[in-house]
DNA sequence: TTGATTGCAAAGCATTTGCATGCTA
DNA sequence: TAGCATGCAAATGCTTTGCAATCAA
């Protein structure tokens, strides 16, 4: 699942070219925050990034973290996405291809999925309007494959008023 | 743009049946609420509503606004949006077709569109992952036709990095 | 040496909740 | 009358900032 070290040369370079282009300085924590990050392919949050940081160095605190992230997401190595349940998460955004989310609203799952012709579409639909994309974000909730049965009555329809209580916790857990 | 009183009359319904299909009572503060609510065409803000609301019964707390909504919200007469700048807005949804936002990040002006190609290619997609969709957000950023001479740069991608400082006061305040 | 960085603590802010009082049904 | 509704105040939870000490360049 994770690259070997060795392979983050160039997000490391992105990010030293970003220090550097800022007048900002190159620290022991960012380069920790910022390896620990690069291996985890997950969706984080700022806090989770946190946790796993402490393990290798307790000295480093919260705040460092937080803006650390902001930092990635600026450098345009990280990205920031919500699945509903208010909190900002994180994900690689270098070197991977742009992509969509699907959230189980019942194990917490996220799926990430691409497609092409829902994008192409979504340039039209803007352009429709005079309106110049910079970025977007789609996310479908609903029942993965494995909570099919947990279907709350016979038939789902697609206009469910509330809003979801994602259980997001149970994917960063496993 | 705003119905006359009497048409909302199906929308009234409906919350009185949610409310006593619930086992809840019927208010003068809920009934204020929704009126005032499904007067205005626009999206609103919990301490939104709870100031237009103020203007008729200053004695209305910010709680019942709140706890109104979200009644509204299950009753299917409201609808939960977000649009990056971690507020909760509540907009329309019965009788309103169901509709996507994209949100000017210069002026803060939200279009809303509808594509059904873009609906029809969502289910597809959901589809083959085996995911059953129960409802999904799409938000385009960008800039708006009155906003393209505010392009930062000569071309601008669609890869931005950071989340956009979306300012969305400035359509609330007209 | 200079000024950016860090991390603690505390502030911000939107959202929720506890609870005594008030009011529907 | 029973128990839901209300609204104040306070708690919560995530995010952000002030500031003195520390450290990179």
């Amino acid at each position: 699942m994770a690259k070997k070290k060795e392979e983050f040369k160039k997000e490391k370079e992105i990010f030293l070219e970003h220090i550097q282009k800022s007048g900002l300085r190159k620290t022991a924590q960012r380069d920790l925050i910022l390896e620990i990050f690069l291996k985890t392919e997950d969706h984080l949050t700022s806090e989770d990034l946190y946790w796993l940081v402490q393990k290798q160095d307790p000295t480093v605190g919260h705040t460092t973290v937080y803006r650390t992230l902001k930092l990635l997401t600026e450098a345009g190595l990280a990205r920031e996405v919500r699945f509903g349940d208010n909190k900002t998460y994180y994900e690689h955004h270098y070197d991977h291809e742009h992509h969509d989310h699907m959230i189980c609203t019942n194990c917490g799952k996220v799926i990430e999925f691409f497609s092409p012709e829902i994008e192409a579409m979504q340039d039209e639909a803007a352009e429709k309007f005079g309106f110049v994309p910079t970025h977007h974000s789609l996310r479908i909730w609903g029942f993965c494959s494995d909570c099919q049965h947990e279907l709350p009555d016979q038939h789902q329809t697609v206009s469910s008023g509330a809003q979801p209580r994602v259980r997001v916790k149970s994917v960063m857990e496993g």
